[in-house]
DNA sequence: TTATACACTGTATATAATTACAGTAATATT
DNA sequence: AATATTACTGTAATTATATACAGTGTATAA
């Protein structure tokens, strides 16, 4: 018998919200008053289920059962959340004017997101928040936090942050053969020719529709 | 003295990354041979954190040393990502047709996503990939994955995510004094005057530009 | 200057927790 | 039919871990 039984089910089911509640694993001896059972039927049964690769234990420490990232059932939510916030990476919100200062300077952080690790990217991520509406017709729109990958570079047409007159800003990048330049996505605004310098490109974005 | 010694900040941070790197807590013992000390000397020293309320302990129990969301200093990623993890909530990303079937069918899911709880939105959350076009106006677009709460009444000009013909889909919901209708935001589009189904009403969205 | 917090050592003890050994019985698998 | 797995009880041993008590010395705050 590969999969669970139901006891075995039940019992990785307590121990995965057991941790998410307390925040540490349960001892043998908290399972077995849970289950009203003596301590060695938990023993050997845990034993069962490292074995089955759903739970890992660290030998011989106090609290040392793990989590793994095989789901019980389909609908597992505790599982995917396990799983979620192992890749989860926390990054900074950098405020949009560098006064003097540079921009990526810890006290230019006005805060923090968390979000999964993007599948499709690597690199330092940072954050920004929109402002303005110059790049509507690329459905990116005012209070908007843009997920960005940090890098002095772009191709022709990509979505950069960039520094200009010490200011943070998302435009398109252009650069069809002579220099490069910087495109609102707005026909109301015009192209711009200025220096900047490309902080980083947008990999993704998050809106939230009830924020005051 | 109210604020951390280095001595203190060194401890909370080798604590924060134990728990991080090991999935629980160190022991006494653990931290005072790292630090190649007295047992006792950390012994104190957690209480003093404790008292200072950088940390929390669990009387008694082995491994029961807890974070508190008290940052050490303003760039601590650490404390952010425990904080952020827990508040994560993971959602149900359900397909958007529903043939025959309860659109939240647990065989319906897609997927799940893991996003920190919004602030100001209670309630049951899911999620729906957007299809289509039909929602540019409001800067939605194919592909975003909206975050949705649920529930089946809606005020007129909110987002709803709605059941229309066994299908999924995002209008703006109207309802100026007559039957309501849902109204497309784009106006290659006439407006729906069939029997829909309210599902939940939109609270944010995730967009993912590095996508396949 | 007196009290309080910090930063320790050293010894000891109680309990928390894991692990081992010896069984029994039902069920599932080969 | 033989074997392995599940699902237990019961006793015991060992180690892991937290906590208590008695100190020492330094720095800091009232």
């Amino acid at each position: 018998m590969k999969e669970l039984t139901k006891k075995q089910a039940k019992l990785v089911e307590f121990i995965k919200k057991f941790i998410l509640v307390n925040g540490h694993s349960p001892t043998y001896k908290e399972i077995a008053e849970h289950f009203t059972v003596n301590i060695n039927a938990i023993q050997q049964a845990i034993a069962a289920l490292v074995k089955k690769g759903y739970i890992e234990k660290v030998q011989g420490i106090a609290r040392g059962i793990k989590l793994t990232e095989k789901p019980v059932r389909k609908d597992d939510r505790f599982t995917e959340l396990q799983r979620a916030k192992a890749n989860m990476i926390t990054i900074p919100l950098y405020g949009s004017v560098a006064a003097g200062e540079p921009i990526f300077a810890d006290n230019n952080i006005e805060g923090y997101i968390t979000i999964e690790k993007p599948r499709h990217s690597s690199g330092e991520l940072f954050s920004v928040t929109v402002r303005g509406d110059s790049m509507v017709d690329k459905k990116i729109v005012e209070k908007d936090k843009l997920i960005v990958r940090k890098q002095n570079t772009a191709s022709d047409g990509e979505i950069v942050v960039a520094l200009l007159d010490d200011e943070v800003t998302v435009k398109v990048f252009k650069k069809n053969g002579g220099l490069p330049y910087l495109q609102p996505a707005n026909n109301r605004y015009d192209p711009i020719h200025k220096p900047f310098k490309i902080l980083g490109i947008v990999v993704g974005l998050t809106r939230d529709f009830t924020a005051v």
